[in-house]
DNA sequence: ATGCCTTGAACATCAAGA
């Protein structure tokens, strides 16, 4: 089993405790860190590979800033920063090979306020993801599209839409970015595993709204058909906002079975023969979950 | 409409987060 998680820790250096006793204490095989808020000579590498982690990150100075660590290995890094605009000096996405699942660690821009270029410049750059995850989707491998999407994707992922009306994270435009993203064929895996209970992933310092359990669902491990099938559970550790000193986000996981399942030497030699490979290929096609993610109901 | 709270930059107050 292999878990695989997301948390925006807001500023490693001063989380530092923080990751490492949650590194300690969930173990994750895969995390992926946004809002390092750290130049990429500050990361610290070394207080990482001594709790057992390789890690690859693109940093920035005071913002942005995205890493992947990987339990007992070093990520095999496969792109830094998202095609499509070679004047983006954010550092918003890292991507790797662990584990046997490609990984792209994403920090999609807030974008508020709204109307604004900041928000351009969100829209802009969920299109440049929508464009590229259409080839990973499709690469043939597992993948996992996992990070702070800064979208809030329906009413059901918040405590109270009312209040957050005019944020760039409910707008429709960015609502139907995430659609477009789903509809490549993504499943959007804590849904998937949660259909119907109230699952949030952030809760803003403001008003007590950790108290109160005022919390939005914006962090989202994506799973493409490669990866879908295998996902067995997912969860948020709220253990870890509750901290003191907390990041303002909570990690966010799922734990996958990637293991071939062998098929008897009997029934492989059966599998050979026409007929029963047609009738195999009809069960397999039968015990598969739904990988198409289900269509988010229109707002209002 | 704005602040609330928190970080990192630099050292009093910003910019930014969401």
């Amino acid at each position: 089993m292999l878990k695989i998680a997301t948390f925006n820790i807001n500023g490693v250096r001063s989380r530092l405790p923080a990751l490492l006793e949650w590194l300690d204490r969930e173990a994750p095989d895969i995390a992926c860190l946004q809002e390092l808020k750290a130049p990429d000579a500050a990361f610290p590498i070394d207080e990482i590979r001594a709790a057992g982690y390789g890690a690859i990150w693109h940093g920035q100075v005071s913002w942005n800033g995205v890493a992947i660590l990987a339990k007992g290995m070093e990520p095999i890094e496969s792109r830094r920063g998202l095609p499509g605009d070679t004047g983006d000096t954010h550092s918003r996405y890292v991507e790797a090979a662990a584990h046997g699942v490609l990984v792209g660690c994403l920090y999609l821009p807030n974008g508020n306020p709204q109307p604004g270029p900041k928000f351009d410049y969100k829209l802009a750059w969920f299109e440049r993801l929508i464009d590229y995850a259409a080839r990973l989707h499709d690469s043939g491998h597992p993948v996992v599209l996992a990070g702070d999407f800064n979208v809030v994707p329906t009413d059901e992922d918040i405590y109270n839409p009312k209040s957050w009306l005019k944020d760039a994270l409910l707008q429709p435009e960015s609502r139907e970015c995430y659609r477009r993203l789903l509809d490549q064929g993504w499943l959007d895996s804590l849904r998937a595993r949660h259909p119907a209970e109230r699952i949030y992933t952030f809760w803003d310092y403001f008003r007590q709204h950790w108290q109160k359990n005022s919390g939005l669902r914006i962090d989202h491990l994506l799973l493409n058909p490669q990866m879908a099938p295998h996902l067995k559970d997912a969860g948020v550790d709220r253990w870890v906002r509750d901290r003191p000193h907390a990041s303002d986000h909570a990690p966010t996981w799922i734990s996958v079975d990637l293991k071939v399942q062998k098929q008897p030497a009997t029934q492989k030699a059966a599998a050979d023969k026409p007929a029963a490979k047609k009738a195999a290929a009809k069960k397999t096609a039968a015990k598969t979950p739904a990988a198409r993610p289900r269509r988010a109901k229109p707002a209002g």
